[in-house]
DNA sequence: TAAATATAATTAACGATGTTAATATTTCCA
DNA sequence: TGGAAATATTAACATCGTTAATTATATTTA
């Protein structure tokens, strides 16, 4: 009985290694049984031995992919002073990898909840997603009273929102055309909503808000 | 040859207006050669003879929902009170537009810009959708001296975003899973990004905002 | 070890899809 | 009225997801 759900198991990652490929290179639009059973090396068919169906399968990869962007946003920050500005180079991080993989952030927030059963969890897991990778900066900037309690769910909110609209607006080609521009709004719209409360805050984050402003507002994620 | 070009018209307006149908009730995910064939009462073949392909319909009604859009935000906030108050229901009113027919929404937002060739045209009005329905209330604001110039675009940015993002997640079924939390949530939104720059607010502005702020801030849309 | 059984993998098939090529039909003018 | 031009339709092809029938493999039993 062992032998089996061992077998099962890596029968199951050889087609979830294969979507994720074809996710991450081509993007869900090339997403097709027999694309990924060719990938995994098999019929098209045995997929259906291991997964209900498709979608089944595509967003098994999620969980997968979030872990993934936390520690591409982790490395990448891993560099820059706590705080504020850590927390915006995290949200930078964060975007950067939605365009490095577009295939991903479709995944993630165009295809329809509908498409994968509206697992809960799956659910939770995409909709918290910037949340998370950006938990360690938000603890600290509330431990050290940089950003109150009482403002930090609103800002949360207005960042979710906001950097998934201008992500998808970019990458669906529409605005702005060029990288660099969308690289400039990137930061603006980050120095904007984590200033929404200016006035409200205490002497640290004052600080700290005062030098992001004096210094040229654009980080190069590049 | 007049007769010719009223026919060529006609027909395709019969190709236009299923297609618009089928969007508006079923969303994009039913639009097929066939079904729309079908609606117009032709073969599907004799499609082709109207447009280069499929996208290339579709598309044509883009401009169409846009003008729509602004009739049905119009009708909504007609008797509001010129100012901030007007500007913010015109946003709640756009925000129902697409909670109403979300293969718009789907149409305007989540379809690849590269799938109807990205002809600038259709980007441009899709890009600029939010500010050209909200543009009476802006020039306004900026008349009168409301909402001052040197914040005018960031505000649109950010609003364009935001709303976006708010929209995704929720008609993807994401979050949040109740109407009336959604709703709450626009509200919320919409305060705090017309409210970003309160501290340069001339008295014109802060007479609205306090007003705002003192009545109970949920505005029902519904 | 050989036969019987259970399991897993594959091919065949169905109803869709978008699009093109080959036909059939209608329209129009000499 | 005949024939040319325009227009509409059917046939066909290569895709797609999914299921059923079939074959190959592995396991168990005699």
């Amino acid at each position: 009985m062992k032998n089996k759900e061992l077998q099962e198991k890596r029968m199951k990652g050889y087609f979830i290694q294969a979507t994720k490929e074809i996710l991450k290179s081509e993007g869900i639009k090339a997403i097709s049984v027999r694309n990924i059973a060719d990938k995994a090396g098999y019929s098209y068919a045995t997929l259906y031995n291991y997964f209900k169906d498709i979608n089944d399968l595509v967003f098994l990869c999620v969980s997968d992919f979030q872990a993934e962007c936390e520690s591409f946003v982790s490395e990448q920050t891993k560099k820059e002073p706590k705080g504020i500005k850590k927390l915006k180079a995290s949200i930078l991080a964060y975007i950067k990898y939605f365009i490095e993989y577009p295939g991903i952030f479709d995944l993630f927030f165009i295809t329809k909840g509908g498409d994968f059963g509206n697992k809960q969890q799956i659910i939770d897991v995409i909709s918290n997603s910037l949340d998370r990778v950006c938990n360690i900066d938000w603890e600290y900037c509330l431990k050290h009273k940089i950003i109150l309690e009482t403002d930090i769910e609103l800002l949360k909110t207005q960042l979710r929102y906001s950097v998934i609209g201008l992500l998808i607006l970019y990458l669906n080609r529409l605005t702005p055309k060029l990288y660099s521009e969308f690289i400039t709004q990137a930061n603006r719209l980050i120095d904007s909503e984590l200033g929404i409360k200016y006035e409200n805050l205490n002497d640290a984050m004052k600080d700290e808000q005062t030098k992001i402003q004096n210094s040229i507002i654009s980080v190069n994620i590049g």
